[in-house]
DNA sequence: CGGCATCCGTGACGATACTG
DNA sequence: CAGTATCGTCACGGATGCCG
């Protein structure tokens, strides 16, 4: 079956070749992807378990959730606790490193949030110059 | 032409779904995705000129870059400095804004970038631990 | 419940050609 | 140099179905 898509369980991106250059780049791509960021922004308040995370992350299908999270493992920024119980009960938490990249993340978001009349501003003259002009 | 991909100026995401229930969202990816972090990076030190940039942000296409920049211009994060002489020269730099988002930016990159070790041997042992069984 | 595999559409992205 | 229009691809990501 080779790779279809990203069935590699290990995660690869496509852009191995720009991460061999810059490996940061693809953990970098994880911590601010759109369910990433949000992924860590929801695990920095609680321990979650993966269906309420799937609630948390408005929009994130089952499958994406499972992929960032691995991924998010991968590089040791979440932690997953698999209780083999029946039914299963599974928890996901930040590492400190995880706990690290989420408050950084955070004061980003933070400020495009307070922001964002300004950004809005700025889009409606953009726009208009474009529309008018 | 409709809207074949992106095509159209105001660079409205596929998920306006979701950024109409968080408009942030949109700026936030706008900032954090592939393209738009290594552009604010790229900006936070020089105003550069288009070409340069291209230089800069590697592996960035023509296409992508210039989306990407419209995107931050709309957003209020760049500022483009367009002189009508022969031949073109258009200069792009940060607006106070877009300077505040790279440096918050920039603190994250740091941090990922410091501790990439960290991240690199964490997974090695989740690529040991799957591999071997 | 937690989570993997598969199919499949959409559109993001890259390469190219063209304009001013 | 700066940038847009067009086309092809293929990876992302959603829906579904199955297993422990």
């Amino acid at each position: 079956m080779s790779q279809t898509q990203c069935t590699e369980e290990a995660g690869a991106d496509a852009y191995d070749v720009f991460a061999r250059a810059c490996p940061s780049r693809g953990t970098l791509e994880h911590v601010t992807g759109r369910w990433g960021s949000l992924t860590l922004c929801a695990l920095s308040g609680d321990t979650l378990r993966f269906n309420e995370l799937r609630r948390r992350v408005d929009g994130v299908s089952e499958k994406m959730l499972s992929q960032t999270l691995h991924a998010l493992e991968r590089d040791g920024l979440v932690i997953r606790d698999a209780q083999p119980t029946n039914p299963p009960h599974v928890e996901y938490r930040l590492s400190p490193l995880g706990r690290a990249a989420a408050e950084r993340l955070q004061a980003l978001i933070d400020l495009v949030e307070t922001r964002m009349p300004d950004v809005m501003a700025s889009r409606e003259s953009y726009d208009a110059a474009r529309g008018t002009g």
